[in-house]
Parts: structure tokens; C-alpha cells; sequence
RNA sequence: GCCGAAGUGGCGGAACUGGCAGACGCACUGGACUCAAAAUCCAGCGGUGGCAACACCGUGUGGGUUCGAAUCCCACCUUCGGCACCA
């Protein structure tokens, strides 16, 4: 027999919806914003939905009855591909389609219990959001941080659309795995490369963020210092800037190799002896896929013809064109040092150039040497004029500096960061607020204009071009500054601007006439605590806090970074593997909740692993936490009398208790110490339910060892209402309707977290452990309060100790206090 | 290749600061209740040996530090994640 969890949880869910209970007040004091990713409105709730957003209403419930203000909302990131698919598919509108779904996901969510202040919900395809989208585009656009420019840009043939850096995983495509193509196209960037140093430096300041996550970002920026040198062209007047993290090596330069793509190629072939076979190389290199081309490891290389004089020594060394140098990094020219880069070292082998050795280890002569690989460690330079002998680090700068004197040379920085690139070839998304105009060019739409509404009428073809080519309504418009004719730009932004803002916007969400109130956005301003995938670690986490900054210099926001505390949850696994459609190990959050109710769904799935770690799915879990769920039941449905619920707690007095009731007022009392540590300073819900299963276990024990009569009815009314209060966080629906059999009429949730009494906890007796040379030989009870003295006196003068030391002499007394004494015999 | 995380019973996991390894849950075994089953309740449950008290072994592998190591250090193995010609 199971507890009515269907009828129970009904029932309070429409009493918190009716008394809004989790709206959130602006203006009071003591702020939490607690945020979970919002999701894609694909239509279905999956088990790591549940599980997100499991984790953030635990939070936001504890917090609350902590007695912070908590801010807990949530919305849809409904902008996106798969609406526009269905659209092709199923002949529906992408916006219809799109509310639907929302609607749909909107009522399950609401089926887990989960408290958030509906009335601040958003969705990113709503006019009333994109217009503040366009408007952030504009302000960017303003301030210099969003240009347009032609450029080989990654194309995903499948998706129809380019795509940013950052969404291209191993040469393919992140949403639908398509390897991904070159193409030359004219696009609209963000200028995150104006703010890479930035985003590098303050993640030191991110406390809060796991460790991997911040390595992550900083790896995906990958600054890289050292210097710019220019090296002449001998015979023509051009040079070539290179970039190297090592000008400590430059005496030792002994070829130059520049990108297929670099545009002095054409320039320094047009009288070579093998033109043709030079440019049939470069021809083949260009139309590599990029995926071919990142996965070959073959270096390959074809000498120009031409030489380019080393700033150092006027030597003159050979330029090659290579396949393995990159034109958009760098300079996308690279000086060729074999000796002290072991990628040089093989392409010189392969092509017979020579290696020349300008460091050596510190106290060792390697004039001689001939090298089997590179040798890329610290040491002293040699064969490098003036500063042969000078340590490679201090001859970087000195060399640098010398350089620059004569105009051949500079520090500089850079980046794998590039900037984003924000256009989409698609209709499903932000459209771009500007136009073309046949007489005053590109145009941002002006701001009063806002928005340019996305016509609801479009006709699909995955064609490579945004169906609002086809659609004239929207294309023709008129010139605002000179009245003639003009286009609208046709293509969408990238969803994930759309994403990186929407936090900003749950702090005023009913705002009309700007994307939000400042005053209240840096109120509420930054998220105490987001919640989500790790899949996000570099993509929308990287973008929200380059957006953040923007805000921040144009003063739009008082905080530089939007996340105070990161917590990334793990996968939810079936069978060892991630849940998918294609393995068919899918478990519907629906039919559990349907089979066990949302209690026990939210606590199977916090009850089963932390939360960082990935999560195993079992059926008979579930039904071990649906179990649990019974027996607290069942629990009350012993205990709970009108006695009980006459008895006033106040009357509890300590000292009268017997040795059952203080026990179990330890027990009691325990718990709220466990579980608040658990909760509060180190979010292991799993360690925290079992801490509460195990208080319902010792409560059976005391009920089945202590007749009715000789209970202390103030204690156990005590246990009863700390159940009801420890549960309320993670089984909201079955703790409110205990609550209310305790004779309650206000909220579970709005209770005051309890507090322990930590005289309650003390015991009289401790058990130790005796151990003799480290192994555990006895076991004996002593007063807690005891000196470390009297513990050793006490431990020696045990008989049962006595025996085991017995003809052995103590070399020495190692005492723990509160848990183990070793003795240490010869 | 580089960077990072994790390896603990049959399984998910616990052990927070170096101090009694295996909390809690699942599975399993035995018992109670029942005509029977389910549900529930009680007990057991790392391995080996022993009637037993008990002894020995045991946290991926090998070494080390320490009175004491799942925890710290070194080397290695395996799995997972990120980056991948980054000059």
C-alpha cells in the first residue's frame, strides 16, 4: 500500500499556485538568485532536466527557509534549428510549434513541484525578449564591438548555416555531428577577441567555478606571449611579420614557412623555376577540407623559390609554404627554428633544412652536438653574436628589445580566441537589425524601430540561404535616413545571444520600454548560484560573461562576471551509456512521475550520486526511494496521536528526558546538524537524505523498544516536525502534507529552516577505539569530557587492555581525542 | 600528444581536516506475519580460515612518507571528459 502521492501532490500544487507562495519580492533585503539553465523547448522533460532542475529547487527551497529573499525563475531558450526542422517536416509554423512545446514542458515542470516565480517566465522568441536582443546587437554595434567582414567561416552543409569556432567539435558540427566545410562569406562578428584578456584574468576571481571549467576557458582563449619580428624579403620590397613565443631562438632560424592562404604566396612564386608545382600545391592544401586537414599529421611543404633576410644575423633563409601553418593564427607565417621545436626538428629532417643549435643546457657544450630531436628546455644560447651565454629567458626580452630598437620587432600577444561569428543563414532567430540602403549603405536599424519582427508567414527550403529572402515583406523596406530603397539583412543571430542575456532579464522581466531596470538588475545581480551541464563550459558560459563585461562599460550593470557559483551537474547514465533515443536506454521523467509521484522521482535522483557526478538511472532505486517515502508515512501514521499533537515543545525539559527520549533528541538533533552541513556548505544531497533515513530507521527502533505510554511526547512531536522540515527541500509535496497532519496551516516552505541544539547532541559516553601498534584490539566506553590524561590513564587501567599489553613494553601513547588512543609496543 | 577528472563489496555510493573502510540505498539470504503470495517488520550480508572467541587479507598496480594512508608524495595501468599541427 502506498501513500496517495497523486492525489497529495495535485492538491498542494494548486494551493502554492493559488497563494503564490514563490513569488519572489523585489525590494526585500537579503537576496539569493539561484538559476538553473534554462532549457530548449524540444517539447518532453528528459531525465536531465529533472535532475537540473531537482538540484536548483533544492537550493532555492533551503535558501528560502534560511530566511534569504530568493530569486528562482525560470524561461525557454526557444529560438533554434529544430523548430524550423519540424516546420519542414510536419508543415508547422516554427512559432506554433515552438508554444506548444512550451506549453507542454511548461506542465510537467509544473507536475515535479518545482517553485519558481512563474510570473518573471521569458521566452527568447517572444518580441517582447528579441527586441531586447536587437537592441544589445545595436549597442554593440555603437560601440565598435560588432563588425561585418568576409571570411572563411565553417559552413555545416546539414544544418544549412555557418557557425561559430566554438560550435565546431573535432571538424564537425556540435548539434547534428556533419562534418563541417570552408566557405568564403561575407558575416557579422562580436568582437570577444577586444575582451580576452579580461575574460582570462577574472577567472582568478571566480572562486566559486569548478577548477575544469575555468581551465577549459582558459585553454579556449590560449593567450600566448612573446614577440611580432619582421623579416625582409631579400630582392623584393615586402616583408613577413611572424609570430614566435621564443625570440630567445631566432639566431637559429633556418627557414621561413608561411599558410597556403598567406597573401604574399602569389607574390613570391610569380618568377619561381617549379611555379606550376608550387601552385598545385597550394591549390591542394586550400581545398583540404578542415578536417582533413587538422587530422593529417603529415607535414608537408614546398620551397617557393624565394628568401627572406633574419633580423638577427642577415642571414638568408629559405621561404616554404606548409600545410601545417594556419592562416588565422598568428600572422600565419611561422620562423622554422628545427633545433628547439620538435615540429620543426621533423619537417627539417624531411626537407634536408639545416638545424642550428642556439641553446644549450646550462653547463654542457653542445657545439658539436648533433640532435636526434628538439630540445625545447631552458638552457644558455650560444651562436647567437652578443648573447651567446646569456640564459634563454632574460635573452627573450634583451632580444626583443634589440630588435625593436631597430624597427624589426615587438612584443606582442595572441589569442586562439576568434571572434564570434553570429550570423545564421536561418529563419528561427533573432533577425539582425540592420539594412542596406541602395545610397547610404549598411544601416543599423534605429533603436525606436525595435523590433524588427520576424514575419510569421515564411515559406521553408533548406536552401543555404534564410527563407527571408523569400519573403518581400520583410526583405524591401525604405531607407530611414534618405527614404529610397533598402533591404533588410536576412540572416538570424546566433542563439546563443540570446542565451547569454536572459539572466539579466528575469530581474525585470515585465519591463517595457528597456531590456531591464538597472536598479534592479544589480540588485538581484549576480547569480548566487547556476546550475547546469558541463557541455556549456566553454559556449554560453564564455559568451554570457563576455556580454556581462560589455554591460558592465557601457553601464548597463554594476558586475563584471553574471555567475558568482558554478555547480555542473553530471550525466544521467542508463546502462553505464547517456541516456539517448538511438541506444534506447531512455527513461520518461513522466512515467516515473506517474508510477511514484514527483517525491520520489526528485529523490531518487538526488539521493543516487552527488551531484557533479554522473548519475547510473535504476528502477529499483526508485523504488527503494518510494519506499522511503511510505515509511515516513507510515511513520506518522504510528506515532502521530492527539496527545502528540496537544504537546507543546516548550515544556521539553533535557534534564527529566530518559535515557529513549534522549537518544532520541540526539538522534533528532543530529540530523538537522547533518543535513544543513550537507546541504548548505557542500550541496551533497545524497549524504543528507541518507542522514534523514537513517534518523526514520532509529525512530522505528525507539517506537518498537518504547511503550506509548513512557514516550515523551514533546520529543517525539519534535521528531515528527523536523522530519516534515528536513524533507521540505528535496519531497516538498509529501513534507507539506505532513506539515499540515501536524496541525499546521501555514506552509512547510515558509517555515524556518531548524536549528540544532548542541547540548541535545552531546553524549555522556564515547566509544574509543583501543588500537596496539594500528590495529583496532579493543573497544571501550569513556566520558566524553574527559582529559587527553585521564583518557590514557583510563585506557591503560582497562583490564581488557592490561591483557593485550601483557609482558609487551609502550614505546609510545598516540591519543586521538574523541575517537582512538594507538599504543605502541616493542 | 597535451591538459583535467575518476578508479572503494554483486551494484549506486559513504568515510568532510591523515585516525575504527564499506554509512545509506539496491540486490541477495534467513526468520516473523499469511492458507498462500504481495506488502510490511526483524536479522544477516567484503574475502579467506575457524564450532567459536578470533586471526589474516582487503580501497586500480608498484613503491615511499607516517605511530597510523581510500585520503599525502613518486612511478605506472585503466576509464571518461576537454584541446589537438596554436608557431
Amino acid at each position: 500500500m502506498s501513500y496517495n502521492f497523486k492525489e497529495i501532490e495535485q492538491k498542494w500544487q494548486n494551493i502554492w499556485e493559488d497563494k503564490k507562495i514563490y513569488k519572489t519580492d523585489d525590494f526585500k533585503d537579503n537576496k539569493y538568485y539561484c538559476l538553473e539553465m534554462f532549457p530548449y523547448p524540444s517539447g518532453k522533460l528528459h531525465m536531465g532536466h529533472v535532475r537540473n532542475y531537482s538540484i536548483g529547487d533544492v537550493i532555492a527551497r533551503f535558501k528560502r527557509m534560511m530566511g534569504y529573499n530568493v530569486l528562482h525563475p525560470m524561461g525557454w531558450d526557444a529560438f533554434g534549428l529544430p523548430a524550423e526542422n519540424a516546420a519542414i517536416k510536419h508543415n508547422i509554423p516554427p512559432a506554433k510549434w515552438t508554444a506548444q512545446n512550451i506549453a507542454n514542458m511548461k506542465s510537467q515542470l509544473k507536475k515535479l513541484g518545482l517553485s519558481y516565480d512563474w510570473d518573471r517566465e521569458l521566452a527568447a522568441c517572444d518580441p517582447s525578449y528579441y527586441k531586447w536582443t536587437q537592441w544589445i546587437f545595436l549597442k554593440l554595434y555603437e560601440h565598435g564591438k560588432c563588425y561585418r567582414k568576409a571570411a572563411a567561416v565553417n559552413w555545416c552543409p546539414s544544418c544549412a548555416t555557418v557557425l561559430a569556432n566554438e560550435q565546431v567539435i573535432e571538424a564537425e558540427c556540435e548539434r547534428c555531428g556533419t562534418e563541417v566545410e570552408q566557405r568564403e562569406m561575407e558575416q557579422w562578428f562580436f568582437k570577444i577577441t577586444d575582451y580576452a584578456d579580461r575574460l582570462l584574468d577574472d577567472l582568478e576571481e571566480l572562486k566559486g567555478w569548478p577548477e575544469k571549467v575555468k581551465i577549459m576557458q582558459k585553454n579556449w582563449i590560449g593567450r600566448s606571449t612573446g614577440a611580432e619580428i619582421i623579416f625582409k624579403v631579400s630582392g623584393i620590397d615586402e616583408e613577413i611579420r611572424v609570430f614566435t613565443t621564443r625570440p630567445d631562438t631566432v639566431f637559429g632560424v633556418s627557414y621561413m614557412v608561411l599558410a597556403p592562404e598567406h597573401p604574399l604566396v602569389e607574390r613570391l612564386i610569380e618568377n619561381a623555376e617549379h611555379r606550376q608545382e608550387i601552385v598545385e600545391f597550394v591549390r591542394k592544401a586550400r581545398n583540404m577540407s578542415s578536417r582533413d586537414r587538422t587530422l593529417s599529421t603529415e607535414k608537408e611543404g614546398v620551397f617557393t623559390g624565394a628568401y627572406c633576410i633574419n633580423p638577427a644575423n642577415n642571414e638568408h633563409v629559405p621561404i616554404l609554404i606548409a600545410n601545417y601553418v594556419l592562416m588565422d593564427y598568428g600572422t600565419g607565417a611561422v620562423m622554422g627554428v628545427p633545433a628547439h621545436d620538435q615540429r620543426d626538428f621533423e619537417f627539417a629532417v624531411k626537407y634536408k633544412l639545416p638545424i642550428k643549435i642556439v641553446i644549450q643546457p646550462e653547463g654542457e657544450d653542445w657545439s658539436q652536438k648533433e640532435l636526434t630531436q628538439a630540445y625545447a628546455e631552458e638552457g644558455v644560447l650560444i651562436n647567437s653574436a652578443e648573447f651567446s651565454g646569456m640564459h634563454n629567458k632574460e635573452a627573450a626580452e634583451k632580444i626583443t628589445e634589440w630588435l625593436a630598437e631597430k624597427g624589426l620587432a615587438k612584443k606582442a600577444v595572441t589569442y586562439r580566441l576568434r571572434d564570434w561569428l553570429i550570423s545564421r543563414q536561418r529563419y528561427w532567430g533573432t533577425p539582425i537589425p540592420i539594412i542596406y540602403c541602395e545610397n547610404c549603405g549598411i544601416l543599423p536599424v534605429p533603436e525606436e524601430q525595435l523590433p524588427v519582427l520576424l514575419p510569421l508567414d515564411v515559406k521553408f527550403k533548406p536552401s543555404g540561404k534564410s527563407p527571408l529572402l523569400d519573403c518581400p515583406e520583410f526583405l524591401h523596406t525604405k531607407c530611414h535616413k534618405c527614404g529610397g530603397d533598402a533591404k533588410r539583412e536576412t540572416d538570424t543571430m546566433d542563439t546563443f545571444i540570446d542565451s547569454s542575456w536572459y539572466y539579466i532579464r528575469y530581474t525585470s522581466a515585465s519591463e517595457t520600454d528597456k531590456p531591464w531596470d538597472i536598479e534592479k538588475a544589480n540588485r538581484w545581480m549576480n547569480v548566487d548560484q547556476y546550475i547546469g551541464g558541463v557541455e556549456h563550459a566553454i559556449l554560453h558560459l564564455l559568451y554570457s560573461r563576455f556580454l556581462t563585461k560589455f554591460f558592465y562599460d557601457i553601464g548597463m550593470l554594476e558586475h563584471k562576471e553574471p555567475f558568482e557559483n558554478l555547480l555542473t551537474q553530471g550525466m544521467v547514465l542508463k546502462d553505464g551509456a547517456k541516456m539517448s533515443k538511438s541506444k534506447g536506454n531512455v527513461v520518461s521523467p513522466e512515467d516515473i512521475v506517474d508510477r511514484y509521484g514527483a517525491d520520489t522521482a526528485r529523490l531518487f535522483i538526488l539521493f543516487a550520486a552527488p551531484p557533479e557526478r554522473d548519475l547510473e538511472w535504476s528502477d529499483k532505486g526508485v523504488e527503494g526511494c518510494h519506499r522511503f517515502l511510505n515509511r515516513v508515512w507510515r511513520l506518522y501514521d504510528l506515532l502521530l496521536d492527539k496527545e502528540i499533537l496537544l504537546a507543546d515543545k516548550k515544556s521539553l525539559n533535557e534534564k527529566g528526558l530518559s535515557e529513549y527520549d534522549a537518544g532520541l533528541r540526539r538522534a533528532v538533533h543530529r540530523t538537522i546538524k547533518k543535513v544543513t552541513e550537507d546541504v548548505d556548505k557542500r550541496f551533497n544531497f545524497n549524504t543528507a537524505i541518507s542522514a534523514v533515513m537513517e534518523l526514520i530507521n532509529y525512530i522505528y527502533g525507539y517506537a518498537d523498544k518504547v511503550p506509548k505510554k513512557d514516550r515523551n511526547k514533546a520529543v517525539v512531536k519534535e521528531a515528527l516536525e523536523t522530519i516534515a522540515l528536513l524533507l521540505a527541500p528535496f519531497a516538498p509535496h509529501i513534507a507539506e502534507e505532513l506539515w499540515e497532519k501536524l496541525g499546521y496551516t501555514e506552509s512547510v516552505h515558509c517555515q524556518k529552516w531548524p536549528s540544532y541544539d548542541e547540548s541535545a547532541i552531546k553524549e555522556k559516553m564515547i566509544t574509543i577505539a583501543v588500537q596496539i601498534n594500528s590495529r583496532v584490539r579493543a573497544r571501550i566506553s569513556i566520558p566524553a569530557d574527559i582529559s587527553t590524561e585521564e583518557m590514557k590513564e583510563r585506557v591503560l587501567n582497562e583490564p581488557q587492555v592490561q591483557k593485550l599489553l601483557d609482558g609487551k613494553e609502550i614505546v609510545k601513547l598516540i591519543p586521538v581525542p574523541g575517537k582512538l588512543i594507538n599504543i605502541v609496543v616493542k
